[in-house]
DNA sequence: TTATTATATAACTATTTTATTATATAACTA
DNA sequence: TAGTTATATAATAAAATAGTTATATAATAA
């Protein structure tokens, strides 16, 4: 499994997360991935390189073809972590929640 | 709104990531989030400034002490990006699913 | 076999990032 | 007011990153 930082810095770059944008739609390879940046090709392969390293993508062989396509484990990676963080801002949600509630006790609660 | 790079970026760095599960557990000062780091103060001023950049957290002074809690901004603004991501990788899967089942007509039916 | 296509690697350069030490500033405390 | 606490900023220095050009390799086509 890649690691957080891996990962993270993967979709740090305006580059990296195009690439992926590209594979969402499907399947390419290196050149087809490669044509619509303002980017010589050794460049785009170093960016693949970086984005194979963090399990965002996987390459598979075709001949002198080497089609990407996107991978879960990067992903899979991060996801837990998000989840940590989504579930702090949650709770101080429901924290200031209350303290807003004890300010106004009226707000929110049901006018009937 | 803080942009892609600065939420991916500001994720991608390990103290980065250990100040915020701090914060998860609650708000801290600049010091309190210092002291278990084995890097000078200033460092940990940096990363914050950081973390407030791409809008994951926000402080609020308090005389001399300027406590520090999550915000919800950061992630918040790669959410998005991150379900275009996760509805890419579900739909690749189940064109996946789609190619086994043909290739071995009877995996996943109905035994009965 | 030779040329061409598809991709990777090496060497180098410019920029960015992360840390340090030293210092400044602002707010408390005695 | 003087000393201390809390934080920020400036000036580096070291390391990582992202790009370039030049070149290597491997598969396909002629």
């Amino acid at each position: 499994m890649p690691d957080l930082d891996a990962v993270f810095a993967s979709l740090a770059d305006p580059t990296r997360r195009a690439i992926l944008a590209r594979l969402a739609i499907g399947e390419a390879t290196v050149l087809d991935i490669a044509k619509p940046f303002s980017m010589t090709q050794p460049a785009i392969s170093r960016h693949l390189k970086v984005l194979e390293g963090s399990g965002l993508i996987v390459r598979r062989v075709e001949g002198a073809k080497h089609p990407c396509r996107l991978a879960p484990d990067g992903l899979a990676t991060i996801e837990p972590w998000l989840d940590m963080l989504r579930a702090a801002l949650t709770k101080n949600y429901d924290r200031l929640d209350g303290v807003l509630a004890a300010m106004t006790p009226n707000l929110g609660k049901d006018p009937t």
